[in-house]
RNA sequence: GGACGGUUAGCUCAGUUGGUUAGAGCGUUACAUUGACAUUGUAAAGGUCACUGGUUCGAGUCCAGUACCGUCCACCA
């Protein structure tokens, strides 16, 4: 053995030697319990972050753990194809090369963002298994197998058949910059400082940040109790306007606050969402002024071409120029909605799908509520359950529509009886790129036929007639939904589809898993969209337990992001420190499930942790060398002295008390049972005393039983280091330490 | 505005149903060291457990309030 331990020669060939013995794969024994944990897959265009180190190294310890105990244990690896988020780094690829994803069909589109990923792809398999994954390469799943695709058209059919989605005019967070709608959580939001306009408005003054949308206004709001304007409720104004005059009438809704502004509020159900949902309680006309391209419409009048930014600055100089703009507060600080790209959001009303959460006579919600809170799914640490629960009872019906072309497309054809109905982008036969109404399109010369062949993208009105593939009939023609579905519908099925829903033998086996392990900022995005699919496919929730660990900050103790420039990038860690070290640092750090700050004390601690118990294995070689015979194996017969009994008993006390940590999650105070012991008991203390006994042959022999059950304890820790050393002493075995058997408690 | 965390040694953090001298790692100081390991050993210094009040025989731990920090949610035009 050298004098020091070299990680990065031994981890390497560790890891082949275990992907080798195929000791990853789990044997299906109907006569015992299987332990199943699914690897939360990782965006397959991304990279993988200290965060997923971490998550990485519990689920490694869980599944090494229930290994060696004997459970069939399977650890299901996968990567996700993240729909909009690969897009959107797709097309900023392409827009280095000057071009744009209008500059392609759909089919041409997905085909290289396919090959984008796939590249991707295997360097995130190559960053999973550098940690030492155990997970079961056999089974490895992407979002976007052919199989995958299909379970998830048959859980949208069926859902159709519930009539849990719809398809629907609704308001919903539609980015005009991407081209998509955005679900509520998939926003950010951010403060910023924008002029309050007051402007002039009839009899009232009123403030909004955003005139140029005055031209869809359908109503002025006050407050019911608002005794300034209670003579004008009900009543209809005149508004002299920029276009002309306008009738709006007069409501009083509870929405509105009477302290903001002058209390009025002006009234624009097509693009803001009280709004919208003041107009669903008034009867108010939603009056759409601003396009899908973010430009505004004819309605505008002479503003109509320009986009939103202009159109303001327009509006704002045209009031003031016709005395129509009272005052404005040029400090206005409010929060506006982003999307993931970092585009201001539109609220938009425009035909979407949506999933119904929680209809009167079958809820998908529901159940999925009351799984989390008669605890038939418990969620660890506890606390965290809160936010479930709460986000469960204010879920509202969830978009799962994408204007995406990268993901699994929604299996519907609309029947085209009204061409006027539809609005296509494609590119001709020419490879030009055309869009606009389809029957004007076909008017002047387009082919259905070309459309199809080159579309980019179908927008159907809300009433047109749809149905699935099998209802096509002859002799109508159609066109397909270019949408695409929100991530989060195919990765909520994640332990379905990766099973192998609904009949496959693993799928009878395996499900439901054992435990979710994840962090907690997915809860919403994830965790109840898994609970909610399970439940409604299968009856069953699909995981007992989750266990959600905390955020690993960077070390100022901030969010590490790339505009701060704090990112914590893994590899470095793992080159300098091993794989081991960092596994252990991180798990050492998470005591709790609360967020904490990268640990590199504890990275280092664990170095030098490595280095030590690589030392000991190095001393009972050398003893063995020199004592010049065989050291007998461990045995009751031994004729043992007190502090043999002591050590004895002391590693019965760590089995113990690991076995107590690990199954309540506690996972830093296992590392630290066994940390301790080894340093500060076995080596500070017995190994001294072993170096003054005369009986050799009993001293090291207990030495090496202990040494070889810590190593043992300590393997789904670190795996790396106690695989090499296991192979390098001798043992009774010759098993490799990943399938050994966990250490008994007698 | 609402909610959830946090505030314990110089630094980063444990402290799981309230119970004897409050722990770890890193850092600091002194000493040691040729049967493994300087990525070492032995020993030591260092804490009115944010603040105020309360419950209790007993509070870092429970309750109420205050201050500050972090995170999430909701958003008012």
């Amino acid at each position: 053995m050298d004098k020091t331990y070299d990680h990065k020669s031994v981890e390497e060939k560790i890891y082949g030697m275990w992907a080798e013995g195929n000791y990853f794969s789990p044997q299906i024994d109907h006569k015992k319990k299987p332990f199943t944990i699914l690897l939360p897959p990782p965006n397959a265009s991304g990279r993988m972050h200290t965060g997923n180190v971490l998550m990485i190294a519990i689920e490694d310890l869980l599944v090494r753990w229930h290994r060696m105990k004997g459970d069939p244990s399977l650890w299901l690896p996968g990567t996700d194809h993240a729909g909009t988020e690969t897009q959107i780094t797709f097309e900023k690829e392409l827009k280095k090369q000057g071009k744009s994803r209008f500059n392609f069909t759909r089919r041409e589109l997905y085909e290289q963002i396919w090959d984008f990923v796939q590249n991707n792809k295997g360097l995130i398999e190559s960053q999973i298994k550098r940690m030492g994954a155990s997970v079961d390469w056999t089974r490895y799943t992407f979002t976007l197998d052919e199989k995958i695709i299909q379970t998830v058209h048959n859980t949208f059919k069926k859902m159709a058949k519930d009539q849990l989605v719809y398809r629907g005019n609704y308001m919903v967070n539609y980015c005009p910059k991407c081209g998509t709608t955005y679900a509520d959580v998939e926003l950010k939001h951010e403060e910023r400082k924008d002029p309050l306009y007051y402007m002039k408005y009839g009899p009232f003054i009123l403030a909004t940040v955003r005139p140029e949308t005055k031209f869809g206004d359908t109503a002025v709001a006050v407050n019911p109790k608002d005794k300034r304007y209670k003579k004008w409720v009900g009543q209809e104004i005149e508004v002299e306007g920029l276009n002309g005059k306008v009738n709006l009438k007069v409501i009083a809704d509870n929405f509105v606050d009477m302290a903001f502004g002058t209390g009025v509020v002006k009234v624009t159900p097509a693009h803001d969402k009280n709004d919208y949902e003041a107009g669903l309680r008034h009867k108010l006309e939603v009056k759409q002024v601003i396009n899908l391209d973010g430009r505004l419409n004819e309605r505008a009048g002479k503003y109509a071409g320009l986009n939103v930014a202009e159109g303001r600055k327009q509006v704002v100089a045209d009031l003031k120029e016709k005395g129509l703009m009272d005052h404005i507060d040029e400090n206005y600080l409010h929060t506006v909605a982003l999307c993931k790209a970092g585009h201001d959001i539109e609220p938009m009303v425009i035909p979407n799908w949506f999933v119904k959460v929680d209809a009167d006579e079958k809820s998908f919600k529901q159940p999925a509520l009351k799984a989390v809170k008669n605890g038939s799914v418990k969620i660890y640490p506890k606390w965290q359950e809160i936010k479930y629960i709460r986000w469960m009872e204010e879920m509202r019906d969830w978009p799962i529509s994408r204007q995406n072309v990268w993901g699994i497309q929604i299996p519907i054809w609309y029947e085209v009886e009204n061409e006027n109905q539809f609005y296509v982008w494609f590119i001709d036969k020419n490879g030009k790129y055309k869009y606009g109404v389809l029957g004007q399109l076909l008017k002047v010369g387009s082919e259905f036929e070309e459309i199809i062949s080159g579309l980019q993208r179908v927008s159907a009105s809300e009433n047109v007639k749809w149905v699935f593939e099998e209802g096509k009939k002859e002799n109508k023609r159609y066109l397909p939904e270019t949408d695409t579905f929100d991530t989060w519908f195919s990765s909520g099925q994640w332990p379905l589809v990766t099973l192998g829903y609904p009949d496959s033998e693993d799928f009878k086996y395996f499900y439901p898993t054992s435990i979710l392990e994840t962090g907690w900022e997915i809860i919403r995005l994830w965790v109840s969209r898994m609970i909610m699919f399970g439940i409604y496919l299968t009856g069953k929730p699909p995981f007992e337990y989750i266990y959600l660990h905390g955020i690993v900050r960077a070390l100022d103790g901030r969010k590490m992001s790339k505009s701060l420039g704090n990112v914590i990038n893994p590899e470095e860690y793992i080159e300098q420190y091993g794989v081991d070290a960092l596994r252990m640092g991180l798990i050492s750090g998470t005591a709790n499930g609360k967020d904490f700050n990268f640990p590199k004390d504890k990275v280092i601690a664990y170095k030098h942790f490595a280095n030590k118990i690589w030392n000991m294995g190095r001393f009972m070689l050398m003893m063995q060398e020199q004592y010049g015979k065989d050291i007998p194996f461990y045995s009751e017969e031994l004729k043992l002295k007190t502090e043999d009994k002591q050590i004895l008993k002391e590693l019965q006390k760590i089995i113990k008390d690991v076995n107590k940590e690990l199954e309540k999650f506690r996972f830093a105070d296992a590392a630290d049972l066994i940390y301790q012991f080894m340093w500060h008991s076995l080596a500070d203390k017995y190994i001294e005393l072993v170096k003054n006994r005369e009986d050799k042959d009993v001293a090291l022999s207990v030495l090496r039983h202990i040494y070889l059950n810590c190593l043992k304890l300590l393997h789904p820790f670190m795996p790396f280091i106690t695989e090499e050393i296991w192979s390098l002493m001798p043992k009774k075995t010759n098993l490799p330490l990943i399938i050994s058997s966990w250490p008994e408690v007698k």
